[in-house]
DNA sequence: CGTGATGGACAAGTAGCTTGTCCATATAGA
DNA sequence: TCTATATGGACAAGCTACTTGTCCATCACG
C-alpha cells in the first residue's frame, strides 16, 4: 500500500481544517461577535489585507460578484465593513474593515491561537515549528477559501 | 509574535484543505463521476465504512436526518448506494455503496494519491513520512466533514 | 405491556448562491 | 480624440442544499 501516506494525509489534513474552523469560529462567537459565520472569516482576511474591492472579494472568495455584493452588504449592514471612494476609479468602492471590523479580525486571531494551542503542546513547540515549516514548504499557493 | 506560528498553522491548513477537496474533486470529476459534489464524498467515507444508517450519516456529516435523506435519495436515484434491510431493526435500513459507489470510492482514492503526490516529492518520501506522522499525532478526532 | 426514544418520511420555509441583464466608468486601439 | 471593448457594481429572478416542524412505525426499557 504505497498510496497509504497519501490517503492518511488528505484525510488529517481535512479533520484538521475542519476542527479549526470549528474551534475559531466557537471562540469567535464566544467573543460576542455571533453574527458571524466561518465563511466570513475569509472575507475578513482579503478586507483587512487593505485595497480590496468587491469584485477582488469575489475573485479571492471563488464566488460570484452578486454573492460578494450580498455579503459585503451583510457585513455593511451589521456594521464590520464600510465602502469607501476609491481614489482613482470612481465605478469601485473601496472596502475598509470599521473599528468593529479590526475588533472581531483581533478575536479571529487570537481564537485561532487559542484552537492551535494544544496542537504546540502535543507536539512541542520545535517539533510544531518544523511542521508549519513543512506545510508552508509545500506552498499551497491557492487562496484561503472554503472550497466546498 | 508568540502566536505567530499558530496563525500560519491555521492559514497553511485550511489553505491546504481547500486545495486537497479543489484538486480531488477535479480529478474525480474527470474520471466521469461528474455528478458528484465534494460533500458527497464525505458520505461515501462513512458508507464504505459500513453499518451506516440514514442517521448515522447524519450525525457524521453534522446536519439534519432530512438533509441526510435527501443526499442518500439523491446518490442512490444516481446509481452510487442502495438502501438494503436491516437485520435486526425493521425501521431502520442499511446503506450499501453499489459497484458504480464502489468505482467512485477508489477513483477518489487514485485522485487523493495524485493530488498529494507533488507535495510527496517537495519534501522526499521521508520528511513527508514524518509530516503524516506528526499531523496524526496531534489526533484530529472530529469527523471528516466539510465544516463550514 | 405501556411509555418514551429512535429511524425515517412528508411538507414547507429559508439562506446563500447562481445566471441574466443593465448602466456608468475605465482602458486601449484606430 | 473618438470609438470599441472591458470592468465595477447594481437589480431581478431562480435554484438548491439545507433547515424546522410534524407525523408514523418500530424498538427498548420499566
Amino acid at each position: 500500500m504505497a498510496e497509504q501516506p497519501a490517503l492518511q494525509f488528505s484525510a488529517l489534513v481535512l479533520a484538521l481544517a475542519g476542527e479549526l474552523v470549528q474551534g475559531i469560529h466557537t471562540r469567535v462567537v464566544a467573543a460576542g461577535f455571533d453574527d458571524l459565520r466561518p465563511a466570513h472569516g475569509f472575507a475578513f482576511a482579503r478586507i483587512s489585507f487593505g485595497g480590496a474591492t468587491t469584485a477582488d472579494l469575489a475573485e479571492h472568495l471563488g464566488v460570484t460578484k452578486q454573492a460578494a455584493a450580498q455579503l459585503v452588504d451583510e457585513l455593511v449592514r451589521k456594521g464590520y465593513v464600510e465602502r469607501t471612494a476609491h481614489p482613482t476609479d470612481a465605478r469601485a468602492r473601496l472596502l475598509r474593515l470599521t473599528e468593529r471590523g479590526w475588533a472581531c479580525t483581533r478575536a479571529a486571531d487570537t481564537a485561532a491561537a487559542e484552537a492551535v494551542a494544544p496542537y504546540q503542546r502535543t507536539l512541542g513547540a520545535e517539533r510544531f515549528a518544523e511542521l508549519v515549516g513543512d506545510l508552508a514548504a509545500l506552498g499551497p499557493k491557492g487562496p484561503i477559501r472554503p472550497a466546498w
